[in-house]
This record gives C-alpha cells, sequence and structure tokens, in this order.
RNA sequence: GCGCCCUUCGUCUAUCGGUUAGGACGACAGCCUUUCACGUUGUAAAGGCGGGUUCGAUUCCCGCAGGGCGCGCCA
C-alpha cells in the first residue's frame, strides 16, 4: 500500500493499471504510523529553506503522531565538519524541532550500504562499470553536441567477467551500476507535485558504489531510508529528478517506495536563489538578529502553505492542522517586513520576564551587549523588566528591544543624539529647571503623582503636555522616542531622573 | 543542450468553473496619543501572453514567454 511509484518496462503496460493522483486528491495515507526523516549534509549551517523541510516533517510527524528520525548525510568525507554537525543540532534545537532516537550518521552505514549494491549485482539489477573518468567525460560532452541528454551510454552494461577480468589486468577500478529501465517511464505520484513523469530514456544507470567502495548519495539514501522505515519523504524539490532514480533504486531491491512530497524552494528577497554567497543564513543568525523561534516557525510554515487567511498559528495549532494537500508548489520570496511583523506579534505577546531571559541570552551575541550584561545586577533586572511592558510594545525583535533598553543601562551624563540635542536646544533648558522644581516636590514616586506634577506645570505654562514630554523624554534618555514618559520617569527612580534632568540645564 | 517543476496585488497567500477575486505584510490616509509604537478605520494594489473546452474561466487542456531545479565516482 505504500509503493506510490510505478515503474514499467514497456509504456503500454501499466500506465491505466495503476492510478496516478492528481494533487487536489493528495492525502495522506495514515494507515501506518508515519515515520519522517529530516536528512542534512552537515558541509555547512542550518539554512533557512532546511530548517523549513525540517519544520514540515516535524509538523506531520507530530500531526499524525508519528515520528521524525535525524540523519546526517555525512558521506562526503572531505565536505563533512563537526562543526557543521554541531551547528544544524543547535539550530533545530533553537526552533524547537525535536527528533525522535539517536541520530543516524550515514558513513557510518557505508558497509550495509556496500552489502545492498553487492546483492543487486547478485541480483543482476546491478553491474561493475570500469568506464574512466575521461570517458565519462568525452560521453557528456557528445551527448551535449548532439543534442541528447547527458548520461552515461552503458557502455559496460552487458559486459561479462571475461571484458572485466581484462579491464582488472589493465589495473582499472570498478563502480557499481544500477541496471535501470532503459524503456517506459519511472512515474513518482508526489504529495505536493502530482504525479510526474520521466521517460526512462532520459534517465541513465546512475553509480551505486564508487570505486572506493563508498555509496554515493543516491543509494545511500534509499537504503536508509528503507533501513529506518521511512513513510515519508519530505524535501526541497531540488531533488524532485533524484527521486525518479532513487525509484528506480527501490524497485530494484524490491522494496515499497515511501511517500514523497516535494516542497517548492525559498528565494532571496529578490526572487534570486538562496545561496551562501546570496543572502542564506543559518538559523543562529536569525537568532542573533533576534528572532523568537516560535515567529520564525509560524513565518516559515506560511511559506509555501496556508489554512485559509489564517496567519498566526500557535504550535498546538499547527501541527492540529498542518496538511501536505495544502503546500504550493511555487518558490517563495524570504520577506524580512513579513517575518519582522510576526515576530513583533509573538513578543508582543510574550510575558515578560520570558522575553527579557530571551533578550538577556542574545546579548553575547549583539554591539555593546557585553556592556549591558556586566551592567545587569539584579537591581537593573528589576528595572528592566518593570520597564518591559512599555518596551515590548515598541521593538519587532529582540535586538531593538535591547536598543531600546539602553537608557537603562546608561552612565550620566547621557549621551543625547542629534534629535534629543534638537530638542533641547530650543527652550528645553528653562522648561526643564520649571519640572525638576515640581518633580523635586512629588511627594511619592509613582506614576499618578508624577504625572499630576507635569500637567500641573503644562497648565501654569499654558504649555502642552507634549511640550514638557520631549524635553523629559531627551534629558532622561539621550533619545527622541522611548516609552511612555512617565513609565520611564517611574523605573529609573527619583535620584536618576532628577540628577540625568539637572545634568540638562 | 536534455529533462522536470513553477507563474493571483510589491511580498506571502485564499479560491477546489459562476466571488464586488478574500486575507496578511508593506505602502498611503484618518483616528487614538506625551514621542515612537500598539490598536483601529479606510484607500490604492493581482490572475504573464495566445489559443481552445464551456452558457461561463484565475480555476480544465494546448502552445508560447519568463523563472526555478536537475543532468558528478557532491549531497
Amino acid at each position: 500500500m505504500r509503493g506510490h511509484v510505478i515503474m514499467v518496462e514497456r509504456a503500454d503496460q501499466g500506465r491505466n493499471a495503476h492510478p496516478r493522483f492528481h494533487r487536489k486528491e493528495r492525502h495522506v495515507p495514515a494507515s501506518d504510523p508515519i515515520v519522517t526523516r529530516f536528512a542534512p549534509s552537515p558541509t555547512g549551517f542550518l539554512h533557512i529553506g532546511g530548517a523549513r523541510t525540517a519544520l514540515f516533517n516535524w509538523l506531520l510527524a507530530r500531526r499524525h503522531g508519528g515520528r521524525m528520525l535525524l540523519r546526517i548525510e555525512d558521506t562526503d568525507r572531505v565536505r563533512s565538519t563537526p562543526e557543521a554537525i554541531e551547528a544544524i543540532i543547535d539550530g533545530l534545537k533553537w526552533l524547537g524541532l525535536n527528533w525522535d532516537g539517536d541520530v543516524i550518521y550515514q558513513f557510518a552505514r557505508a558497509p550495509r550500504h556496500r552489502a545492498v549494491a553487492e546483492e543487486m549485482l547478485a541480483r543482476g539489477t546491478a553491474y561493475k562499470c570500469y568506464a574512466t573518468p575521461e570517458e565519462l567525460e568525452a560521453m557528456r560532452e557528445a551527448a551535449k553536441a548532439a543534442g541528447k541528454p547527458m548520461r552515461y551510454d552503458g557502455r559496460w552494461r552487458d559486459k561479462g567477467p571475461a571484458d572485466h577480468a581484462k579491464a582488472e589486468a589493465e589495473g582499472r577500478k570498478f563502480v557499481i551500476r544500477l541496471k535501470a529501465p532503459q524503456g517506459g517511464q519511472t512515474i513518482v505520484n508526489d504529495l505536493v507535485q502530482g504525479t510526474v513523469t520521466w521517460e526512462n530514456e532520459n534517465l541513465d544507470d546512475l553509480v551505486l558504489l564508487r570505486s572506493d567502495g563508498n555509496p554515493t548519495y543516491m543509494h545511500a539514501v534509499v537504503v536508509d531510508d528503507h533501513d529506518m522505515g521511512v513513510t515519508h519523504i519530505i524535501r526541497g524539490d531540488d531533488h524532485l529528478t533524484n527521486a525518479a532514480r532513487q525509484s528506480q533504486i527501490y524497485e530494484a531491491m524490491g522494496w515499497k517506495v515511501p511517500f514523497m512530497a516535494h516542497i517548492p524552494l525559498i528565494h532571496g528577497p529578490d526572487g534570486a536563489k538562496l545561496s551562501k554567497r546570496h543572502g542564506a543564513l543559518g538559523v543562529e543568525a536569525y537568532r542573533a538578529m533576534g528572532y523568537l523561534p516560535e515567529a520564525l516557525r509560524n513565518y516559515l510554515v506560511r511559506l509555501g502553505w496556508a489554512h485559509g487567511d489564517q496567519e498566526i498559528f500557535s504550535t498546538d495549532e499547527m501541527t492540529a492542522v498542518f496538511d501536505l494537500k495544502n503546500v504550493g508548489r511555487s518558490a517563495a520570496r524570504f520577506d524580512y517586513t513579513k517575518l519582522e511583523s510576526i515576530n513583533g506579534h509573538y513578543m508582543r505577546r510574550t510575558d515578560d520576564a520570558a522575553l527579557l531571559a530571551a533578550a538577556r541570552d542574545i546579548l553575547p551575541l549583539i554591539e555593546d551587549g557585553d556592556g549591558i550584561l556586566k551592567a545587569l545586577t539584579p537591581e537593573k533586572e528589576a528595572q528592566w523588566l518593570a520597564a518591559m511592558p512599555g518596551l515590548k510594545e515598541r521593538a519587532k525583535t529582540l535586538v531593538e528591544l535591547i536598543d531600546g533598553s539602553r537608557f537603562l543601562f546608561a552612565q550620566r551624563p547621557l549621551v543625547m543624539d542629534e534629535k534629543a540635542i534638537e530638542i533641547l536646544a530650543k527652550d528645553g533648558k528653562a522648561t526643564l529647571s520649571r519640572l525638576v522644581a515640581r518633580l523635586e516636590a512629588v511627594p511619592t514616586w509613582d506614576a499618578a503623582s508624577i504625572e499630576e506634577a507635569v500637567r500641573a506645570e503644562a497648565e501654569a505654562s499654558g504649555m502642552k503636555l507634549g511640550a514638557l514630554a520631549q524635553p523629559l523624554r531627551a534629558a532622561l534618555t539621550g533619545r527622541s522616542t522611548s516609552p511612555g514618559i512617565f513609565e520611564v520617569l517611574v523605573v529609573l527612580g527619583r535620584e536618576e531622573c532628577l540628577g540625568r534632568l539637572r545634568d540638562q540645564t
């Protein structure tokens, strides 16, 4: 019931015998427990596209009470690094995408991959190929020149032991290639892309085992997904062609083909492909930019997937309604503005203490963060917490939140920014002097009493409240914007406020 | 070159043949207001092009154009 890829040797066979489905009929059969997997190659950080792929895998598994496995595809011994593995694992953890069971390292399974290749050799569904790299290159050139697909021509496909012995005698190395069907079609019924068909003549005999005895990615993936009991493969649609070739390997081994879902890629803001050179960042970069993991998850889930008009999804909500059939097929652009908007939304709804903790966590990652960290005494922390309601309303990222909090940690005399200087330059000093006199007389330092004093001054001088609030704000924070001025006065405390105000008179 | 995929406001998307083509972000304008935000109200803003099928196409089919991905003893 799981085999959804159909291979036919002759085009006239089976074409109608097996039902193809259209994407509007797609569904996720949930008879068996679902097993998904996220299978990054550790050649770099966990980028945003990988994060979304992991998220979709995670959501599908959770939705159906299944499991998501994590497999590190480290068969490329040259490019795989322990740093990358760590970055990927840290990234997943930060995003809250937990996997089930132990991390599986693909390279450790190389003996099993070899065994399967040997088995295929014995079955006659694979063969030894002694072609040299030069021959292969020449083949591709010739095919290109002739306007044909650039593919291996199968010259070793039907060679016998005598030919093999001769090649061995010449000191040639062999690879094991799949004996792929030469006629007919390979059909993939993809849960996102619908039915996709390839003429087998356009697909060549791919290499299963390299001449050094190590498996290729194409082979290792199939063996591992099979052995791990993966029922649903969700990955980027850059793997769509691979799906056809991998299907042939499943068929050759007589294994059921898992369901597949090839999700569209994420492009950069300018529509260009997201590459390491071009705007692709690791998730740790998003953390450093001050995004909340739940906000990033929410943003990511809406890239290529929708549930009616709903924009905000709690984790429970998204796991309850996530469905592959609502995944679109076109690439999406990454939009920082919308991410910020969603992040701001989540920040406003985050508990003050939790938000403070999140902000404190990224202090080491941002400019001047260490300074704040050092200044963060228990008293300061209490102050920061008290200011949080006014602060979080005005920030779209934790970085902005921290920036907006700087006045709390500033030392007297404050450094004024340009707009603050401008505000104080007018008749600010005189105004401040009068306010200082009023504030000194405030009986108890609370918002109501302070506001009363300031309003009294406004009335006495015939000035609007704003005309008083701005000089106060400038003197107290060094800026032209801040949380409500009475909140600022209360949080800063009487002595500090009067000191800062006198500094500017 | 060969193959595959994609194409609705600037962006993310809804629409499962009949809608004033909806929502969100952004933009613009108003309200709120001690600044900035938040909130709130409103406005502008979309079916790539050409053929079919149909009483009727954004929706189904074909072609074209544009974009993307793949074509390794990389993953």
